[in-house]
DNA sequence: CGAGTGACGATATTGTCAATTCGTCACAAA
DNA sequence: TTTGTGACGAATTGACAATATCGTCACTCG
């Protein structure tokens, strides 16, 4: 056991086998690609065996359901919107105003989405629908990032700091469902962005000193 | 054409014939009635029509359309939570009291309609997601009963008064959906107060004066 | 004229049954 | 031991005919 050996990662749920193994990453790509084309329900992991050149079985033996393959490609599509969300809440200048980006930008992202990757939207739909972890941890790193750039509002003396920022930041992740919960995104669809901005500036009065 | 002549009343989007009809009342009464019990799609306007002792073809000179139907039921429903809500911002006491109040009752309401009237809840889903007028009509009901309560919190110096009054209560509206929209009350119903309880302080907070 | 309806076409839904899909198990090969 | 699979039962889906539903029209009756 030397020093430089890492902790064995924790495997998500749904997980089997080693976590880290060329065959799973190929499912995920198999079924990321499958999954944007065709849509999480058309898709069968069938599909993703011969795309591979495998049995359904061994499929199997690397993820315990078709939803937890569908929750592997539903997290890493939202991580790299989580990216982009960290970047623009870590960019220089006044806090509020990296907050409204960050509102206006996660609205269109999500517009984006359902224009143009309309299946990946209605995976994002029946995630919610079913309570997929994915959509919880999502929900969860997207509260973290608002901690951070409210801390620096709190820092620079912009935001009050009265609120315990856990509660400050998961009453402002509730909100933005109302403008970013796949549904109701469908919905409002064409006031999205006024909605993002409505909320915004709603959101900066709560944090104002 | 004397004095004491009311104007005709507009009839709402989807009626025929006179606006104050018995048969329309009956109509409402019994698919009130049978909605409850059914649900909407799977009540049809046959079974409307023979719990009255008509035709369907009668039932359609007075709604165009099944949907019609469903949306004065669904108007009917609404407005009797819109008078609780009423009576509660109308109450006396601080203004923010009053808000967190209107904030609780509207997540309890809601439950118990998701808990005890499932059909119910069902209808307002598809109202939602089809986008029924009704529902515009009851957002915008909801909304001008905020303002009223935004105006007495502002007269009584409770409330900032910089932000348009319109703008405020609209954003308002916006984030209660984040806790009342028919889904998300269904996917989070187990932090349906919770997340009520934590919307309205961020709301009080974008408020203070 | 107001109150009311039988008949009907277009569309949607349901019922039936075959086919497919999901997920497991026992096993094989290197 | 790791990599991999054919066979299989339970559940779901697809195909298609049968039936139901929505909504209209031309008409009747008092």
């Amino acid at each position: 056991m030397t020093d430089s050996t890492p902790l064995p990662p924790v495997s998500p749920p749904g997980h089997r086998g080693p976590p880290d193994h060329e065959r799973r990453q190929q499912i995920i790509q198999a079924a990321e690609a499958h999954f944007r084309h065709y849509g999480f329900g058309k898709t069968t992991v069938a599909d993703l065996a011969r795309a591979i050149g495998l049995s359904t079985a061994y499929i199997y033996k690397f993820f315990d359901s078709k939803r937890a393959i569908g929750e592997a490609v539903c997290s890493l599509v939202l991580s790299r919107v989580l990216d982009r969300a960290r970047a623009i809440a870590a960019e220089s200048g006044p806090a509020a105003q990296r907050l409204r980006r960050l509102f206006t930008a996660m609205a269109e992202i999500s517009l984006e989405q359902y224009f143009h990757e309309r299946r990946l939207h209605d995976m994002a739909v029946t995630a919610c629908t079913d309570r997929w972890q994915s959509v919880a941890d999502y929900d969860q790193r997207l509260q973290a990032i608002l901690s951070t750039l409210i801390r620096d509002g709190r820092d620079s003396g912009e935001f009050e700091g009265r609120t315990p920022l856990e509660e400050t930041s998961l009453a402002i992740t509730l909100a933005m469902a109302s403008f970013l919960h796949p549904l109701i995104l469908e919905e409002r669809r064409d006031q999205a962005l006024s909605d993002a901005a409505l909320l915004a500036g709603l959101v900066l009065r709560s944090l104002a000193p």
